[in-house]
DNA sequence: TGTTTTTTGGACCCTCGGGTCTAGTTTTCG
DNA sequence: CGAAAACTAGACCCGAGGGTCCAAAAAACA
């Protein structure tokens, strides 16, 4: 965030951490202030002035990023059949998860994993943790309906985030696949939803 | 490998890349190579004697560890009973895959992906997809003897594989977990194994 | 033992990149 | 319009690190 409240021009701050995570997620965390600068049409100068450092820079991104993660895990409603709101919920994850801009991302936690613990654990928790955790409540419901028979929610939502998500995800941080088109993510979501009714139905 | 046949001490070659395997691990890719003679008890020259540059030395660490992530795969005995059979499967994966050192090593061919996709390749290959290649193939015999019903043996192993690894995969690879107890580890793959045979049992 | 090769340690060169400084221009606002 | 604050371009400083060089010590080998 800028330092100060005078006449910086708000506008270029955001184009700053736009370039930012562009570079960054091309070049890795090893990309130079040089290159962002160029990319925002900003001079070297500028960046410092809003943010003191690289380290707040990276800091500013992280942050504003956990937003988009965070995002798009709403439950799936508790009106629908199970099966569905399961399906429904691969597909979410699928979606942003396994796409070029969330695994460069998801890369540059990795890489920071060993110098900025705290940012990769912050990262973890809004995002996967969050995510499974809601899943696990809304077994639990489906559970205490009589509609599902799952003996520990937690485990089997880290059973069925891990079917969906798994090994794609995987392969995306290693820059081996090329994502997933949207039949195929429909395909993977209804058959891991079946599949998982089968395991836990009652 | 060492470049030359003369008198060069194939066991320093050997230092080398342990010392290298253990400063990229806690570094990551920007160790310094400084770092790393000081750690093998070697001076830098004798590093680039042996390997001509940093990419070099990386190159053949990354061989020499590839069979690691390779061995462990083997498939389990299609003597027993499918169930115990998966668990044993998972039991291996659990421990080759969730621990600090995998999970660093990981992190380094994650790192590379950008700059060096091939290496990110061939590890995909030689890991992951060797691995869910050869149960997918252990699930379609076992479909064929009549003991289990799994139409897509490819995305059956995928879902197991990632029941299996995922979440915790990447909670190590974020560096936020601490590894799996030896209880943990029986217990999850049991439970997978069990689920796994709900869902796909004939 | 003498020759050849390797190893060593440390100085050294050079590039890259974070961060600062400056001088001049543009913007904002009273 | 005039003053204060921001912005730009580019030079600049400095530390880090890849890679090379060199003279002396240590092995290896015949």
């Amino acid at each position: 965030m800028p330092r100060i409240a005078g006449q910086i021009d708000l506008a270029k701050g955001e184009a700053i951490l736009d370039a930012a995570i562009q570079v960054l997620s091309e070049r890795g965390l090893s990309a130079s202030m040089e290159e962002i600068a160029r990319r925002a049409r900003v001079s070297k100068q500028t960046i410092y002035n809003h943010y003191g450092s690289k380290a707040e820079l990276i800091a500013a991104l992280v942050d504003r990023r956990v937003a988009d993660i965070t995002a798009p895990l709403e439950m799936p409603g508790a009106d629908e059949h199970p099966e569905e709101a399961l399906a429904s919920y691969a597909r979410i994850m699928l979606r942003a998860l396994v796409n070029p801009r969330a695994s460069a991302l998801m890369r540059l936690y990795i890489q920071g994993a060993t110098e900025a613990p705290d940012v990769a654990r912050a990262v973890f928790e809004a995002g996967p943790k969050a995510s499974r955790a809601r899943l696990a409540a809304f077994l639990a419901r489906e559970t205490a309906a009589g509609r599902l028979a799952v003996d520990d929610p937690a485990q089997a939502a880290e059973f069925f985030g891990g079917m969906v998500a798994g090994t794609y995800q995987l392969s995306e941080l290693l820059g081996v696949d090329r994502g997933l088109t949207e039949p195929q993510i429909d395909h993977i979501a209804a058959e891991a939803a079946r599949r998982f009714l089968r395991a836990y139905g009652v």
